[in-house]
RNA sequence: AGGCGCGUAGCUCAGGGGGAGAGCGCUACCCUGACACGGUAGAGGUCCUGGGUUCAAAUCCCAGCGCGCCUACCA
């Protein structure tokens, strides 16, 4: 508890680095296991091990910090679980990369040297991203981190692997996958992402197998015909109702294939004629099923055609599309070219066109998983906040398909399933079988591909939790409280944890689920590296500070809405930081000896005010941070600090600690001073962590770190902390006054060094008696050197007037007179005022208003127009006075 | 093709059936013993357009325009 000066300005920085490690090495980020205060639980969404702190994050974290230190002031055991994942393709990629840079490649290496060159990589690099989340000042219970591909979660992945497959939730099938050809992997479909691109529609004259004549077909991808095996046509479709050709021939191949009909050709779009190509496109499998059609692969999985293409077996697929065109072309084959845009899926990862392709795949049977998942929602087990996102959920439960979990790569959790050699049983265990249970042979070979990345996230909230075993964890904090994420991620990973926590656990994985904006640049574009329109966190944080960027995170995060970064915002609320810092010097010269408690018997108005606000603001935050609604809490706070308690009280008291007002109790106000900075610290604490702990350690009468502390109650009668209507009446009709001499000083050009003075009259003697009571203040912050207050008399020659209430105030402009000015500022104002008089008594002028409005709003717009009338009267009244004396 | 969201001050955005708000920027004055990362005062808006509901619409409903996003097996 040093009480040596405050710097002048706030200097981050160093103050970051040095609390965040005491925080640490204090073991205050920490659950406690067998602590019986209530639980509260978030598990961190886990960015990649790959990754690098983007702007995503630090609102995600952000916000999860706000809820996690709040909860824990408010007294609750926090759990935050922290951790990363494995991202197979992602961090295979890298690890690919680095081998290609040496000259290496993978299937030189091997499996097994690979997958240790990538442990080394993640040893090496893989904590990166959690060094990040540490600058933002993440109260995570480090401790605890987990990683999906540790042994314990691999653990839960087989033994959830296994449970689905004998549930026969999880089978093995050959369908069309999209296959990336560059990762050399299956995909799932939500791991496509879909571009409009320009394309070509071709028409292509497939000839009768008889005769003259043929059909035409249309396609954007030509090159696939190479595997067509039928032409379809729809059976309703007038123009082929009558052709009696039973066959064409498939050009280039000069292949006979049949004619079919199947309702699912659109006889709208191209030529009504479909070529099928059962191996590269889904709708073609089907039909291809439904027709008993064979399905040759002509591409291969490296993207280049394959033997059954034929003659051009070996060419790239892009290559061979030109290639076949150019044929099509020579033969005349080739009857239109049509520009067309249409979506064209690409990899997730690496932005290659996908292909279509049949394959051999490991498939989650989604339907039965999402109909619980849907159900915990409907119910109202977990929501989902802002609830417009469950929507959103329904709609791609509803429509769920099957999710095809087998990848191709070597990074990742492989597969628990054996085949034999002997036999061709297949044998799906937690571990490896020693022999067939089919056949007792003990050549087993286990199954190549790995697990879908998300798979392993899908066990997060659990696994993290030390599942399959019951432990203590699990007990205390599952379902966890909350899970933030953005909207990105719903489908990816928030459905998928539904499903699999309230399958396995039996009970949803959270209670609420807040899903948050996405961080878009300041032109609203989504930030990518590609675009360079990323602003970079760390960098944000290194010009800012974290408390200011955490704050500007929070105050943008309203729901629903998008987060547009910018960081002239961000300057803004450093300056608001520097604000907070500088009130807290200015208060701490008069707290060097600490406080007693709020004797309310003692105070002066303008305590029992700002103790008011403060209850009603601490009730609000409060408020706001239960319902998600950062911006509101941000806002709420900015607004009373800066405005209210700096502008106002800080100001208002100064005469009192400075020992120059004798009527007052300067004991009482610093207890009062003491007490709202005291829960100014508090409130703030979540939003900006570390400024105010730096803070609350120069604060006399604090003990040990602010997050030991508890957060302020907005009933504490006790700190003399209530709300206080009385106090807030007389303060609105103080600070009116004076701002009121103050727009007369401003608007007339006043300097402000010259003391002013002002004499107000009011008929209302409760008004007069409280003016009366604070002259010295209203003097004071007006700057006035005489200031009289008394009943409505004889009104000041030359004076400029304002009105407030009943008050009519008075500045004498003796000596430095300007009518013109005044009668402008006058009209001015009288101009205003008739036109906001004009749309009240239009309202009270309506019968109908009068009649259906409800009556309270009737008579505020009364009271409102009675004012405004006052106000009018009063003011116009002066104009003629001041026309009257420049005759 | 469907679905969702957005359109409010020069910029970035809150708000939301009954007197248009904030931050930044702008103008004027001021280094008043916490703070120029500051203080005081001020200017600035047909709340996208057109209908409808209502005593009352920026707010609710419908349509349109513009923008963004998500989902989708029309080759």
């Amino acid at each position: 508890m040093s009480s040596e000066p405050l710097a002048k300005g706030y200097e981050p920085t160093e103050v970051e680095d040095r609390w965040y490690s005491f925080w640490q090495e204090a073991g205050l980020f920490a659950a406690r296991e067998n602590s019986h205060a209530p639980a509260y639980s978030i598990v961190i969404p886990p960015p990649n091990v790959t990754g690098v702190l983007h702007m995503g994050h630090a609102l995600n974290i952000t916000l999860q910090d706000i809820l996690c230190r709040y909860r824990k002031l408010k007294g609750d055991n926090v759990l935050w679980m922290p951790g990363t994942d494995h991202a197979g393709i992602a961090t295979q990629n890298v690890v690919e990369k680095q081998l290609a840079a040496e000259g290496m490649d993978r299937h030189r290496l091997g499996r097994e040297k690979f997958i240790e060159k990538v442990w080394q990589w993640r040893r090496q690099y893989g904590s990166a991203i959690i060094n990040q989340l540490k600058r933002l000042g993440a109260m995570c219970d480090w401790d605890r981190e987990r990683f999906t591909m540790d042994e314990g979660l691999s653990k839960a992945v087989r033994k959830v692997f296994v449970t689905l497959y004998q549930e026969g939730l999880i089978y093995q099938g050959d369908y069309i996958i999209n296959w990336c050809p560059r990762c050399h992997t299956a995909l799932a479909d939500l791991e496509v992402e879909h571009e409009e691109q320009d394309g070509h529609l071709y028409h292509v004259l497939y000839p009768f197998a008889e005769g003259k004549g043929g059909l035409i077909v249309a396609t954007t991808r030509p090159e696939t015909m190479l595997g067509d095996t039928a032409v379809a046509v729809n059976p309703e479709d007038e123009r082929y109702r009558s052709i009696e050709h039973s066959h064409v021939i498939l050009p280039l191949m000069n292949r006979k294939i049949p004619i079919i009909r199947d309702d699912y050709v659109d006889v709208t779009f191209g030529t009504g004629a479909l070529k099928v190509t059962p191996a590269h496109d889904p709708n073609d499998f089907d039909i291809g099923r439904r027709h008993g059609l064979d399905s040759p692969k002509v591409i291969g999985d490296d993207g280049r055609m394959s033997e059954a293409a034929g003659r051009f077996a070996g060419l790239e697929r892009f290559e061979c599309r030109k290639v076949v065109v150019a044929e099509l072309q020579k033969e005349g084959l080739l009857k239109k070219t049509e520009d067309l845009k249409h979506n064209v899926g690409h990899c997730y990862r690496c932005k290659t066109v996908v292909e279509p392709n049949l394959s051999r795949q490991w498939f989650v049977s989604a339907k039965p998983l999402a109909d619980e998942a849907i159900a915990a929602v409907e119910e109202g087990r977990t929501r989902i906040i802002p609830e417009m996102w469950s929507k959103t959920y329904y709609d791609w439960m509803y429509n769920i398909r099957d999710w095809c979990i087998s990848r191709q790569i070597w990074w990742g959790h492989q597969i628990p399933a054996w085949t034999c050699s002997a036999c061709g049983e297949i044998v799906v265990e937690m571990d490896a079988p020693e022999r067939c249970p089919a056949c007792g042979s003990e050549d087993l070979v286990q199954e190549t591909d790995v697990l879908d990345t998300w798979f392993s996230s899908a066990l997060w909230p659990f696994s993290t939790m030390g599942w399959p075993e019951r432990t203590k964890l699990l007990d205390r904090f599952y379902p966890t409280s909350v899970l933030v994420t953005g909207f990105d991620i719903l489908f990816f990973w928030v459905a998928r944890m539904m499903m699999m926590g309230i399958h396995f656990m039996k009970d949803v994985p959270f209670r609420d689920v807040y899903v948050h904006a996405l961080v878009r640049d300041e032109d609203g574009k989504k930030m990518s590296k590609s675009k360079g329109n990323v602003i970079d966190p760390l960098s944000v944080i290194e010009q800012y500070g974290t408390d200011a960027f955490r704050y500007t995170l929070a105050a943008f995060a309203a729901q629903g809405r998008d987060v547009k970064m910018s960081e002239k915002r961000v300057e803004g609320y450093r300056h608001f930081v520097n604000k907070l810092w500088n009130a807290a010097r200015f208060s701490l010269m008069h707290l060097e000896q600490g406080a007693d408690g709020v004797d309310r018997s003692r105070i002066a108005t303008e305590d029992r005010w700002i103790l008011s606000r403060l209850s009603r603001v601490t009730r609000e935050v409060t408020e706001a941070l239960e319902g998600y609604r950062f911006n509101d809490a941000a806002s709420e706070l900015y607004q009373f600090i800066w405005h209210e308690f700096c502008d106002w009280y800080l100001e208002v008291i100064k005469p009192a600690l400075y020992g120059k007002s004798s009527d007052r109790d300067a004991g009482a106000t610093r207890a009062v001073l003491w007490t709202v900075l005291k829960n100014i610290l508090l409130t703030l604490h979540p939003f900006m962590p570390f400024v105010t702990e730096e803070i609350w350690h120069k604060l006399p009468g604090t003990e040990g770190s602010i997050m030991t502390a508890t957060f302020p109650e907005a009933l504490d009668t006790a700190s003399g902390v209530v709300p206080d209507e009385e106090a807030e009446a007389q303060m609105a009709l103080l600070t009116a006054v004076i701002t009121g001499i103050r727009n007369i000083r401003g608007e007339m050009n006043l300097p402000p060094s010259l003391q002013l003075t002002a004499e107000v009259q009011s008929p209302d003697a409760p008004e007069r008696q409280t003016i009366e009571a604070h002259r010295a203040i209203i003097a004071d912050m007006a700057r006035l050197k005489n200031f009289t207050v008394g009943s409505p008399g004889e009104k000041p020659k030359a004076a400029a007037t304002a009105v407030v209430d009943s008050c009519a105030i008075y500045v004498s402009l003796e000596g430095v007179i300007d009518f013109d000015k005044e009668r402008q500022r006058l009209e001015k104002e009288l101009g205003k005022l008739a036109a906001e008089l004009k749309s009240v008594s239009k309202k009270l002028n309506n019968e109908d208003f009068l009649e259906k409005a409800p009556p309270a709003v009737v008579e505020k717009s009364r009271e409102r127009q009675e004012a405004l009338n006052e106000r009018q009267q009063k003011l116009t009244a002066n104009l003629e006075r001041l026309r009257e004396m420049q005759e």
